[in-house]
DNA sequence: TCCTCTCGGTCAAGGTGGTTGACTGAGACG
DNA sequence: CGTCTCAGTCAACCACCTTGACCGAGAGGA
């Protein structure tokens, strides 16, 4: 019989991920309550969509770091669900160019709110000084791994 | 170098996300190259068997909140890679006790380097100080969100 | 001791969300 | 205006989970 030790109970990678766990079902449920069933693939998207005013298929896929086809199906899902349009691409013509709708928009300020709600809530759990420590703590560990370059992608986390 | 960057309007959420799967990778990558192929179920399932000395294929199902076909899976999984073998049960004769191998603690004492090395990094990063301000900050918010209930389940973040 | 009925394990089928590979044809561009 | 890139899509497949149905060893009470 090999030893028989109790592992170290809470590790900061154990910590990181509950506390990631607990901040975005909070933002995920208050979204669902509201009407929006969003994915996070989503919300990557509704950045870039928000931001560009407007993408591709191949652009959103490279954004995502996905195939095309993976991107293809996620913009079928939001094309059904009402968040987003498609229509010819004045700059290439052979692409179709995903555009928010009113109701996509909606999504987003919905969202912003229940961010911004999110990070009240933990302001006043820890404090507004103590938050502002734990966002700089955070932002220098996601840079120290190269995860903060521009592409910034949404990968699985494993 | 710690340019106050004003522009990437980063919440609390993105900065959860992105450090959480800087501190993870690492570790995960640090296994990788010593040969040890594991998933984050797999962590959590060694942990399981670690502290118990063998569970059942049901025991982890309820340990993990998994369907006993996806612990069963999972187990088989754990077994062709030669960290668990599977004995009769002295408790329950039905059920088939999975026990940790000598390849299986190697992987214990790999992930528990690479995970100590993951904090020595992060301390090197930010200070000792601001680490444990770090921990107990994460510990707040996870426990606030009720994360940190016994079951301590393994789930999908979303 | 015996009987019942729980429950551990497993088969089958299905769903989600990704992948690789191959292809088509509009249209970008020299 | 001819070529050839590339956005989009079809098909097949995979990883990992689910629900549903089931079997039968054996736990556990009478």
């Amino acid at each position: 019989m090999t030893e028989h030790q109790p592992l170290p109970a809470l590790g900061l990678a154990e910590l990181l991920l509950l506390a990631t766990r607990v901040v975005v079902e909070r933002v995920h449920d208050r979204l669902a309550a509201e009407g929006f069933a969003v994915r996070p693939a989503h919300g990557y998207t509704f950045q870039l969509l928000a931001t560009s005013g407007g993408a591709s298929g191949a652009e959103l896929a490279e954004h995502l770091g996905v195939t095309k086809q993976a991107a293809a199906q996620l913009l079928d899902g939001l094309h059904q669900a009402g968040y987003i349009t498609r229509r010819p691409d004045p700059r290439d013509h052979r692409a179709r160019l995903a555009v928010l709708t009113e109701r996509g928009w909606a999504c987003i300020h919905a969202a912003t709110a229940a961010w911004r709600e999110a990070e009240t809530a933990a302001a006043a759990l820890l404090g507004a000084d103590r938050l502002q420590a734990l966002r700089e703590d955070l932002h220098r560990l996601a840079a120290d791994g190269g995860a903060l370059q521009p592409p910034l992608r949404l990968r699985p986390i494993w």
